[in-house]
DNA sequence: TTCCGGATACTCGATTCAGAGTATTCGGAA
DNA sequence: TTCCGAATACTCTGAATCGAGTATCCGGAA
């Protein structure tokens, strides 16, 4: 995510959002967003409300306008957005819309190390993940058809469209690997596979690594200079 | 991200599988990750390096193993992997496989505010969208066809195709998306159109929201109670 | 009537993160 | 020979993040 925006947690996105809608106390925006489902998208938590919130204030994006109490509780501080806010919020939101970013996902860092567990653990690894994608899959399903039966039109949950998409090709990925893990179709499964041997008769990386060739085979000339690449 | 783990950055998983390899410096490990290509998996900045590495060894997963100092350059402190940190690194990666876990994506919070930019606009910005996912996807192809050039096997870009995969799919949906908002096949689209029209012609939003069904129509008996939903 | 759990509305401190800045060395060009 | 830029190897500080904790109120069950 690029630091050139001011505020740069998508909380304060969601925030703007719901001020342009009409003015809000911190509180209330966090219920707002919760009930319409937004909290699965965007990330919410007390203590990164409060000080997004302060921090919109401090660049001049939204301005307090009341404070009020009720009883002993503690105080409300009611915001309005400004002029300065809603333009962020826009052009904000439409530079998110155009421009992929780099977002770093727990799976891509897991696959990038994949090799530290053995090939057939891996696979039995991936095989359940599968399972649960199947599980999280059905229950977007049944939430998506929860918000047709009550009539929401589906601009109001495409984010949840979004996440299927994506978690259906997670799958397909997923369960393609596995299997060519199994069968050693992958390129290189077969180095993996006796390299963890390897380990598991005590050799350590080291001794393996400073002579590939001769424990690993023609396929491990690769690895002789420190896997070079790009 | 499950702060369960002591260390929850997945950077320090990184470390722990380089250190895995052989004892290195915290430097040593970046240019190696850097080598191999993984910063585009894992974020990795030097700030943050070292103090994952500080946080690693106060919880027993990697030990200093020497300090070195050449001339007068600064000292070098050669870390290893402990018992601890190799079950650690084990667990923690077979984890991450096996178990899906909430990653908020950028593209995901916009889509979930994206009724706060009107529709024509939101599918010019999709179909932007889409030109540059394109390029992105040639630059994969390309850094792919280079790897396999090098004879280096599958196994160990398998994240770069993952990102492929990931990358495919969401261009897929953003591109059908522009195209269902511009015929206005996506559901809820005319009302969204009708709410930028009214606000753009001066209305608030409050006002339009205090009687929707009637500056709206009868689709829009769904907002007159704050969209609960769920 | 009293108790309890859940909702309301924040506060606080301890990490964690980010990335610019610092100081040194090295290799090659001029 | 001297200069410059790239690489080496961190350090530092301010900002962001997190989630547990606090205090109050309300409604319903016992």
């Amino acid at each position: 995510m690029a630091t050139r925006r001011r505020v740069s947690n998508p909380l304060a996105l969601a925030v703007l959002g719901c001020l342009a809608e009409r003015p809000m106390h911190p509180y209330e925006i966090s219920t707002t967003l919760r009930s319409r489902g937004k909290e699965q998208s965007i990330k919410l938590n007390y203590g990164s409300l409060y000080s997004v919130v302060e921090s919109l204030v401090k660049h001049g994006l939204i301005r307090p306008q009341a404070t009020t109490r009720e009883g002993r509780r503690p105080e409300r501080t009611v915001y309005e957005i400004t002029e300065a806010g809603t333009s962020e919020f826009e052009e904000w939101l439409a530079e998110l819309l155009s421009t992929p970013v780099r977002d770093f996902t727990s799976l891509e860092a897991a696959l990038s190390l994949m090799p530290g567990l053995p090939p057939d653990e891996v696979a039995r690894l991936l095989e359940d993940r599968a399972v649960r994608l199947r599980i999280e899959l059905g229950a977007l399903d049944a939430g998506q058809q929860v918000s047709d039966e009550m009539g929401l039109p589906e601009l109001f949950t495409i984010e949840s469209r979004y996440r299927h998409a994506i978690l259906s090709a997670e799958l397909d990925f997923v369960v393609d690997l596995a299997k060519r893990i199994r069968s050693s179709k992958l390129g290189g499964t077969k180095l993996w596979r006796r390299i963890h041997e390897l380990r598991a008769s005590g050799m350590s990386f080291e001794e393996i690594t400073a002579d590939p060739v001769r424990h690993l085979g023609e396929e491990a000339r690769v690895l002789a200079p420190p896997t070079a690449e790009q």
